[in-house]
DNA sequence: ACTGTAATTGAAACTCATTCTCATTTAGAA
DNA sequence: TTCTAAATGAGAATGAGTTTCAATTACAGT
């Protein structure tokens, strides 16, 4: 992974006085060690497999710091759990759900973008975020027998 | 409420061999007796109140009967529970959500839809549904001193 | 109208993701 | 090295939603 990226994590720490633990560091790592989505439990599991146990509460902890300060964010794939991706390894993107198999393809539209600065504009609000999923069936799902 | 409405959901539960029970008739009643959105829990107290009671469990299978059979939709304004508006009293439409005061602003776009069928013709995708919620501040949010 | 029966209901137990509590440990400033 | 506020882990608590099961009920067939 990244060094720079890593100093950019101690360094945003430290600039809002929190303590660079062991813990932290080795989230961080293991979220940026793949680009997948993922949700807090995959996180606490893939650690102990490791040998680099942490409680799910400091997952969750950490987790919620990470998205505060912009290296991860939370993203709607219509499951019950909270899914992320590290945002600074990646562009920002949509994304396709299979509601059959659950693949997950990223896409990103400029047009789209636009129109949505526009409908804000229109209606004085001012966009923090956004979120578009469409869900129905990969190509794969449409050929199997339901 | 529209009496060919309240038919139409007869003749789903009938068609569908389920029972036409007071409970599901009044569940029915309540959710199109407004077209804001809302959560089980909200129909569940607001039913309570009318002295109209039934049990959550059946506010629950209700709604999933009415998304099934799309009287109703579930909706993703980034709340802990579920939420959900009915359908047929309205056109499909996209929304912004304040994350200050929660406000909710309903729009549609057709370039918006239109670029999303490309995209989904592009990836040779199926799509059944979609969801495109901006989160940010309203125009009277963003006066306040935070 | 009456009966039989499968569908529906309510109450309460349960699940599962997430959050909280609190006693213990620890990073890092002094 | 010492001190202290911040962080941690273990497990209890929460909250939304689901399941179970015994009791009730809609309604098809008579």
């Amino acid at each position: 992974m990244d060094k720079a990226l890593l100093e950019k994590f101690k360094d945003t720490l430290h600039t809002n006085g929190m303590k660079c633990t062991p813990a932290r560091l080795s989230i961080f790592k293991e979220i940026y060690s793949s680009s997948e989505h993922f949700d807090a439990d995959e996180i606490y599991f893939r650690m102990r497999q490791e040998k680099k146990s942490v409680s799910r509460a400091t997952v969750y902890r950490t987790l919620d710091l990470l998205v505060e300060n912009g290296f991860v964010s939370k993203v709607n794939v219509g499951a019950s759990q909270v899914h992320f991706e590290n945002t600074l390894a990646q562009e920002h993107h949509e994304h396709l759900v299979c509601t059959q198999c659950g693949k997950v393809i990223e896409f990103r539209n400029d047009m789209i973008e636009k129109q949505q600065d526009k409908i804000c504009k229109k209606f004085g609000f001012f966009p923090t975020k956004h979120n578009l999923i469409i869900f129905g069936l990969c190509d794969k799902c449409q050929l199997r027998d339901n």
